[in-house]
RNA sequence: GGCCCUAUCGUCUAACGGUUAGGACGCCGGCUUUUCAAGCCGUUAAUCCGGGUUCGAUUCCCGGUAGGGUCACCA
């Protein structure tokens, strides 16, 4: 196979989104896959919407997703070059300088026009398979509103050729650009591109997602502690499948299967709910010292704080499917892990008073000894083993069953409707803090 | 509106012209260490419509419908 040189073209007029992502994860993987260049251009040659802060904002995206690119070009860096060539159109007069009345502030008295030949422009895409186009009432399209201010379409040709490009991999949303591009490098005697149009993604609204219709900027699924594997993974699966049942593959598994063969016509549905199931995936995969380094949490916590958190990890893994969520929980229903202070008197009164103070009192103490009698370290093996039989005793009796021991234990553990389970808990809490904070829930029961 | 593209469960998708139309995510239900989460099991749910072609169409062709894209001195 020829190796595929494409390039991911973004103009550093806004964040970048989802939808722009998707097309250079394609681009990306094409030309990995093959063996080739991803090269990323910024095209600025629109000086006044660009800006320099879009333009770090996109690099820093990148390198946040590692989609580094082969090579690396600014558009408006090749004005000489644009300006030689337009120089050549006018000359051989397949375009003109056309005076014009401004329209629109802004608008030039004088720009430059491509004769428009008229008739129909057909070219092969690997996505669609041959796409014909009417290009007459295009009229005589403007490619430059001056010598040194080339517009996107004919500086995109150039910079294609010169760049040694050999596929355009982009979206959908470029198909009606297409026929003007070949013309220009036509006339230009540029060698002929092979196309991909990849399928546009959809918001929920049905439309193309771009920073009008409120797509996200992709730095907000970083803070939110999306894994760059999880978004390549998920974007990745948006409109292609490897064509086997496999549903998670890594960087690495992406490049090897990957082909614009496989690509979906239509367009797809950015769904977030996916792409945190899929994050999860990711989350687990972790181990758990870099588990930890995501999560990101203070620097500066006491060692019990730290030894805490490390007990903690398995439970998060668990449970969140972002890093911002695993954090909430730690403040919320892991919070009983970590604070001495979590009992909370009127719940665990509430809860189990009208009928049976002395029940619950009693299953505690008994309890209490039980626990008391484990060894040091513990298992959350090891005391579910000491502690079940105690439940199973009750469950025999009938009546509250095993959860007249296992509620108040985990109630008086944890002080929360929601925890994990009581095994768990006295396991991570250890023996004393475990002991100290039944003791406390039998005082108040006594009251 | 012109031109172009597209069309399988709610969503992402699979299916050499022959399958009980499969999977994943979600939803719903059940089980489990009477919570939550996870896990396991299960249920629900789709070929847009109409014509062809064919012994046989999700699959090929045409028409319709619907959705989308594009019609800049933005990219």
């Amino acid at each position: 196979m020829t190796p595929i040189v494409t390039r991911f073209a973004p103009s550093p007029t806004g964040y970048l989104h989802a939808g722009n992502y998707r097309t250079a994860v394609f681009a990306y993987l094409s030309a990995k896959h093959s063996g080739g260049k991803f090269i990323v251009r910024i095209e600025d040659t629109d000086v006044a919407r660009s800006s320099p802060e879009y333009e770090a904002s996109i690099f820093e995206t990148l390198t946040w997703l590692k989609l580094s690119p082969d090579e690396t070009y600014r558009q408006s860096e090749h004005r000489p070059r644009h300006r030689e060539l337009l120089e050549k159109l006018v000359k051989d007069d397949t375009a003109y300088v056309s005076k014009e009345t401004p329209q629109a502030p802004g608008d030039r008295e004088e720009v430059i026009r491509f004769r428009n030949p008229g008739g129909t422009v057909t070219f092969m895409d690997i996505i669609h398979g041959e796409i014909t186009t009417d290009i007459t009432d295009l009229g005589d399209f403007i490619i430059a509103r001056s010598f040194d201010e080339p517009v996107f379409h004919f500086a995109v040709v150039v910079d294609d050729a010169d760049e040694g490009v050999n596929h355009v991999i982009r979206g959908g949303d470029h198909i009606s650009n297409t026929a003007r591009q070949m013309l220009i490098q036509q006339a230009l005697g540029l060698p002929m591109l092979l196309y991909a149009h990849l399928p546009l993604i959809f918001g929920d609204n049905h439309k193309k997602l771009s920073k009008r219709s409120g797509a996200k900027p992709l730095s907000e699924y970083r803070d939110q502690g999306i894994l760059p594997e999880a978004m390549l993974n998920y974007i990745a699966f948006l409109g292609w499948n490897p064509g086997d049942k496999r549903e998670y593959l890594s960087r690495e598994e992406l490049i090897e299967a990957f082909g614009l063969s496989r690509v979906q016509k239509g367009s797809a549905i950015f769904d977030e709910v996916k792409l945190l199931s899929v994050n999860q995936h990711w989350m687990r995969k972790l181990s758990d010292d870099d588990f930890l380094a995501h999560l990101k949490v203070g620097h500066r916590m006491s060692d019990f704080y730290a030894e805490q958190l490390r007990k903690a990890v398995p439970l998060l893994k668990e449970r969140a499917h972002t890093f911002a969520e695993a954090r909430e929980m730690l403040s919320g229903e892991l919070s009983c892990l970590f604070n001495e202070s979590i009992l909370d008197r009127a719940l665990l009164v509430a809860k189990e008073l009208p009928k049976r103070v002395g029940m619950t009192k009693l299953a505690l103490e008994s309890l209490l000894g039980a626990i008391q009698s484990l060894p040091e370290s513990l298992s959350t093996e090891a005391v579910k083993e000491a502690l079940m039989p105690l439940g199973n005793a009750e469950e025999a009796k009938g009546k509250g069953g095993r959860g007249a021991v296992l509620w108040p234990l985990r109630y008086a553990l944890s002080g929360q409707e929601r925890s994990p389970d009581p095994f768990t808990l006295v396991a991570i809490l250890g023996k004393e803090v475990a002991l100290a904070r039944i003791q406390k829930a039998i005082g108040i029961l006594g009251e």
